[in-house]
RNA sequence: GCUCCGGUAGUGUAGCCCGGCCAAUCAUUUCGGCCUUUCAAGCCGAAGACUCGGGUUCAAAUCCCGGCCGGAGCACCA
């Protein structure tokens, strides 16, 4: 099984799809799980060098280590023999058709008169493709198909054009590079792929394949398609849009929490596990789909919830002046039910509270400040209360609050931020995921002036 | 225009190949209830689907034909 990215930009949510599941059939049946670059255009879908260790780096976090990796761009002389070969072989000629021209050939299947050229020519004329003595755009060589094939996407189709443009990862060593199908095919064979799962966007692929499997007397893999993922919070996502957006300065990088990448879902405390049965148990349909993210978080949360420490956040903070005896210091669970132990909160006579909360207030109600005591409002313009005691006696409206010298708090949303104050606690969770108890979950990403988490889920 | 592929609850998914055990699975979602020092989690319950029309058959979500709807390919992109 592989995986054939072209590395210009980091893994989305749609690359863990093909990344886990390809991965999954190797556990589940053996064979080797391939990660292939397929980076042979270096100018429209010019590749990024950073890319192929975020990859990589990508990879094995999501549990999918591959056995092998391989770069096209750094194999390119390894299809040129073969290249040869198919047209010793009577399959492939050097077209000098114009684009436009070959089109029109194309649509009412009409062969052009490069395709009857002999054997000998068509080594000729790519030899001048390889030495420079063809300009760009000069020429291509083909795969003959059928002309008069009944769907035009088959006919007659390129395997390599010539470009002089520098890539990125191995500069000007190559001036014909292949096209996806001819690179594709021919990987496969090498790396003895038996079974392929790819988008059905390439459906036509296999058939266009089949051809140059037929000439060398290959044997073509098992191939199934499977449909395009959309995402409802993330609408349709494309990796060079991404990339214009964040150069932009639209996002602030590929780990934004607001961006579908591999990346940003581990800043925000997605475990690779959530994502894995996620992508699992979507399967293999070809129908396009139209996933929620609500489905990923309930995974996440089953497994971050027994691990989580419950601290107070108070977004949107206004404070409440208690008159009375309140308790100087709270002692509150770090978690619900497994056996943790406590954290110690410093209380006293004036406390943030949600702006939210006393909005839903009204004078004369008794509420429990979480872990701390009840108050009964006495006031809300200014926002006032009496202490009434430590006991929780009968339930009341449970609220979080947060010390008045709590540290500033910034939480990054996938749709924007809340900003407030929270417990001193929460600077001891660096790079691991809490729970702001009545908010969600988040992951600290930095503590200092002010904390920066980003918003996993509810 | 030519070609190919799909269509099960709001969203995914199982079942379809090899027709009956399907008054259709599981998850998510939404809504109730219980529990609870979080509007969390957990537990209990409810809601909600075979795209339509023909045909074959004792019997169709499953097989056949047609319509409708949706997606994809027809690049010197991947």
């Amino acid at each position: 099984m592989r995986f054939a990215p072209n590395p210009n930009g980091p893994p989305t949510l749609g690359s863990a799809r093909g990344i886990i599941v390809n991965s999954e059939y190797v556990k589940k049946y053996g064979g080797k799980f391939i990660i292939r670059f397929d980076d042979t255009d270096p100018v429209k879908k010019r590749p990024m060098p950073e890319a192929y260790g975020w990859y990589l780096e990508d990879c094995t976090w999501l549990g999918a280590q591959p056995d092998l990796v391989i770069t096209a761009s750094e194999r390119v002389d390894q299809y040129y023999p073969i290249a040869e070969e198919l047209i010793r072989r009577g399959g492939a000629y050097v077209c000098g058709c114009a684009q436009v021209v070959f089109k029109e050939h194309k649509d009412k299947g009409i062969e052009c008169e490069h395709r009857d050229q002999t054997v000998e020519q068509n080594l000729d004329l790519w030899r001048q493709m390889l030495d420079g003595r063809m300009p760009e755009g000069g020429a291509v060589l083909r795969v003959k198909t059928d002309m008069h094939h009944k769907d035009p996407a088959i006919r007659d189709w390129p395997a390599f054009r010539i470009v002089t443009a520098s890539h990125p990862l191995v500069g000007s060593k190559y001036r014909v590079w292949p096209l996806l199908d001819f690179e594709s095919a021919v990987e496969d064979h090498l790396q003895g792929t038996t079974h392929i799962i790819r988008g059905k966007d390439l459906a036509d692929s296999g058939s266009r394949q089949r051809y140059l499997y037929g000439y060398l007397g290959w044997e073509y893999p098992q191939v199934i398609h499977w449909g395009r993922i959309k995402i409802h919070q993330f609408g349709s996502f494309s990796t060079s849009k991404l990339r214009k957006a964040i150069e932009a300065g639209e996002y602030t990088g590929w780990e934004d929490p607001r961006v579908p990448t591999v990346r940003a879902m581990r800043c925000r405390g997605i475990r690779p596990e959530a994502l894995r049965r996620f992508m699992i148990d979507l399967g293999v349909g070809e129908t396009d789909i139209s996933i929620s993210m609500d489905s990923i978080y309930a995974e996440n949360r089953k497994i971050i919830d027994p691990e989580a420490n419950r601290r107070f956040f108070v977004w949107e903070p206004v404070a409440l002046e208690i008159e009375g005896d309140v308790p100087a210091l709270a002692r509150a669970p770090l978690h619900p039910t497994a056996d943790r132990g406590f954290r110690e909160i410093p209380a006293g006579k004036r406390l943030f509270i949600c702006k939210s909360d006393l909005a839903g207030l009204q004078v004369g109600d008794n509420i429990r400040l979480k872990d701390l005591c009840n108050v009964e409002i006495t006031s809300l313009e200014p926002a006032q209360a009496r202490f009434l005691g430590k006991d929780m006696g009968k339930r009341t409206k449970i609220i979080q609050w947060a010390p008045v010298d709590g540290p500033k708090v910034r939480v990054m949303k996938p749709d924007g931020m809340d900003e407030g104050v929270g417990e001193a606690g929460i600077a001891e969770e660096l790079g691991k995921v809490v729970q702001f108890e009545r908010y969600g979950f988040v992951r600290v990403n930095s503590v200092g002036e002010t904390i920066v988490a980003n918003f996993a889920h509810r």
